[in-house]
RNA sequence: GCUCCCUUCGUCUAUCGGUUAGGACGCGAGAUUUUCAAUCUUGAAAGACGGGUUCGACUCCCGUAGGGAGCGCCA
């Protein structure tokens, strides 16, 4: 590959560069998210890099959970995900150009010496920057057998300005800045090197990512200039906390983005919530993907990390699942079924014709439900089999006279030659109004029994999708 | 230690010098109701602290405190 225009007729193109060390995590899904956001939004580009130069934690199973779960996110890319391994012969390239323009030199200092004079340096309290002897030295003293590292002759002086579309202007003393290692003295790129050409090359002119990269900004502002490249636009985004308030680890939830999947929650709202940590469009909150590209900008993102919240996450799924239509709830679930507690058993049951009837309680479960696993929870009733074990409250619902109320419902529904929820209703409230019994007092019962649990859509939608046939048989079950 | 950044209800946030500081989640109360949800009404709940600047500061400046990020031949 070389070096190559922007191939997007003067639109953005931004990049989400993950390094394949693990799942795709929160984090990471947000940052994939403003770039795809921004991208949507201005017609642009975005890209796909994996960061894999460092061979020893190189790890396949990782590029395919993180482009996996870009997949689930439905964050598309366009083109090819570029590996940036790949690429390493034109990093070489560009290490040997800065060399040659005098803006890089070779470095024989030994990593022992290195780390000696960092000690030194952080007993003294100075800043534990590395001072290159070699910076000004001629390679004619070289030691023997040494294969020198390639470093960046950086400015010592003066002071590397970092314009930042959330940060704002950021100034960075070059003193506090060392000659960064731009090749391994095996030959190898390193990151920023790697990154910098690699966004050039890609004509990468907006590059959104997080925080932590801010002191990369500068170095490789360096090696921009170092190159007399255009340096793209920047836009570091805040980092996000764990609950507690301390930095997100695989011990505070930072979990992959496919946990999330476990868990039952819907895309969609994952983008929703995770847009809202740290962006704002005024007041609003429930913003359709739509909505949202017309609306993102670079300006609306604050500057302060925010703490992740499951209770507003899982709220917010439970408006997408709310609107969501049923027919694409069932596959949902489906698709999760592998995953979960008992999926495997509702899998074959969904197979074997349950589809159908998953489908009809759907309209009434997914009012009640916050995520596709209180769905599946809520669907118990339909697969449950007869003789349908009720759980505690349920059967101290189910007490003599229930029984007793149920054995004389059974005979009035039987004849109910409509069976739909509002026949059913109609039928249930006349025998209430002769008995003179509240509703609640029938419903109860008529639900415990055909749910075998006191919570559960209302009882004659239950009915409707069970049908005449197993409804009428669960009562017969409980009636005494 | 050094450099940079951050600080509004418990949480996510609005406010771009003048508001009774708004919304959302969560929490409390009520309404509705066949349970549970949903929905509606409603309550409690915030500008870290100290100095300036200004007729007027949450908003601008300085300091303090607290928090975060970075400081690799990792990315």
């Amino acid at each position: 590959m070389t070096e190559k225009p922007a191939q997007s007729g003067g639109k953005p193109v931004v990049r989400f560069a993950p390094s394949p060390t693990g799942y795709l995590h929160i984090g990471g899904a947000r940052t994939a998210l403003f770039n795809w956001l921004y991208a949507k939004n201005t017609g642009g580009t975005f890209l796909l890099r994996i960061e894999d130069t460092d061979r020893e934690r190189n790890n396949e199973a990782a590029v395919t959970a993180i482009l996996e779960g870009l997949k689930w996110l439905e964050l598309d890319w366009d083109d090819e995900p570029v590996s940036q391994f790949s690429r390493a012969g034109r990093h070489r390239e560009v290490a040997e150009a800065m060399l040659a323009r005098g803006h890089a030199y070779h470095c024989y200092s030994q990593p022992t010496e290195i780390e000696a004079a960092r000690e030194a340096a952080k007993a003294e309290g100075r800043a534990q920057i590395f001072d290159s002897p070699w910076r000004d030295r001629d390679t004619k003293d070289a030691p023997a057998g040494v294969r020198p590292a390639v470093r960046l002759k950086a400015p010592r002086s003066g002071e590397t300005v970092i314009k930042d579309h959330v940060q704002g202007t950021v100034t960075v003393p070059n003193k506090d800045l060392d000659d960064l290692i731009i090749l391994r003295s095996d030959g190898n790129p390193t990151y920023n090197l790697a990154v910098v050409v690699d966004d050039h090359d890609m004509g990468v002119t907006h590059v959104i990512r997080g925080v932590d990269h801010l002191t990369n900004a500068a170095r490789q502002t360096q090696i921009y200039q170092a190159m007399d490249w255009r340096v793209p636009e920047f836009a570091h985004v805040p980092l996000i906390h764990g609950a507690d308030g301390a930095k997100l680890s695989k011990r505070h939830g930072a979990l992959g983005v496919e946990a999330y999947r476990a868990m039952g929650y819907l895309p969609a709202a994952l983008r929703n919530y995770l847009v809202r940590l740290g962006w704002a469009h005024g007041n609003d909150e429930v913003i359709a993907t739509p909505q949202l590209i017309e609306w993102f900008g670079l300006d609306g993102i604050g500057k302060s990390p925010a703490r992740f919240d499951y209770a507003k996450l899982t709220d917010l799924n439970g408006h997408y699942i709310r609107t969501t239509r049923d027919a694409e709830l069932v596959d949902r679930i489906a698709d999760i079924l592998p995953e979960i507690d008992g999926g495997p058993e509702l899998a074959a049951k969904l197979a074997a014709g349950g589809r159908e009837k998953l489908l009809a309680a759907m309209p009434s479960l997914k009012e009640r439900a916050k995520t596709l696993l209180e769905l599946v929870d809520g669907a118990h009733y339909v697969f449950a089999c007869r003789p349908l074990a009720l759980d505690e409250k349920a059967s101290a619902v189910m007490d003599a006279s229930a029984k007793d109320t149920i054995g004389k419902l059974v005979r009035r529904l039987e004849i109910v030659t409509d069976w739909q929820a509002a026949a059913l209703e109609a039928a249930v409230r006349a025998f209430a109004e002769e008995t003179g019994a509240k509703l609640g007092k029938i419903a109860q019962p008529l639900r415990a029994a055909l749910t075998g649990r006191t919570v559960s859509p209302p009882v004659f939608d239950v009915m409707a999708v069970l049908g005449r046939e197993e409804a009428l048989a669960r009562l017969e079950d409980q009636a005494s």
